[in-house]
DNA sequence: CTTGACCTGTGAGTTACTCATAGGTTTATG
DNA sequence: CATAAACCTATGAGTAACTCACAGGTCAAG
């Protein structure tokens, strides 16, 4: 009675696009069955190996520590070891994202508003755009 | 007395890659003069233009804001117009993807916190990662 | 039995570099 | 002055995770 899902079904389901499921497939993250005629067709069991990538990816983690992860299950080994070890990283490398983006949003707000006061400039020898070097940290 | 700096003299005194340099070269955001080995030299002018090009990246311009503003300085008028409304669409940006990697950087947090109570997974039928699906908020 | 909606695999585009390659130039040294 | 180290050139490809476009095959409805 359930012989499996077609890539827009499965999409629609999960609230992603059908070429997101087709790029998971075409890296080989998931593994659908095919019917003679080519199409593929979705099982319980590709269904929740999507489910672990949406979850996986929900946390910051790769395609690539998740396919890390979906080999270590394959081989009947615990991917938590490697779960535990890799959200670290990628916590880290999140929180210095952040915080070079909360600088980067300081800075356009900083520059919109000292812009507010400013006229519009031509062009001439000394500058490009005084409005961008003005408020440059650059020099 | 100017004869201009070559590559990497130009790019040890912004404090950018050699790299970085010719990839602006490449896509015609530089144009230096070349002496008739080939070997690029860059004049006052190429070294305003290239801290115009640092100043706007630091400012959360793409490469491609960037060589509107300077097509519309080389054409003479003021790039400051273009400046003020690309800001805005780029602050919008930001903000958006400041939100969207709090967020993220939240719910790896409160994973990691959990993930101390909890003991390392088997496989099993009903999951790849209990870890990684027990705080999942996919469903 | 034909139209339209779906599917397939593939290649290329996105951003701002970074690295590698093959080969030419310049400079410092002996 | 010969040569080797250190620089330069242009070009292609790799990065992340899709997204879009293409040419052609499949399937359900009228």
């Amino acid at each position: 009675m359930n012989a499996g899902l077609k890539v827009s079904q499965l999409a629609g389901k999960h609230h992603v696009s059908a070429d997101t499921i087709r790029h998971y497939v075409r890296i080989g993250l998931l593994a659908p069955d095919k019917n003679d005629s080519g199409y593929h067709y979705f099982t319980h069991q590709d269904e929740k190996v999507l489910t672990f990538i949406l979850s996986a990816r929900d946390l910051g983690f790769s395609l690539d520590d998740i396919r890390l992860l979906l080999n270590d299950a394959e081989k009947g080994e615990s991917p938590c070891p490697h779960a535990r070890s890799l959200i670290e990283a990628r916590l880290d490398q999140a929180r210095q994202q952040l915080a070079n983006l909360q600088a980067l949003v300081q800075r356009m707000e900083t520059a919109t508003q000292i812009w507010q006061q400013l006229p519009d400039c031509e062009p001439c020898g000394e500058h490009i755009c005084h409005l961008i070097e003005g408020v440059s940290h650059e020099h």
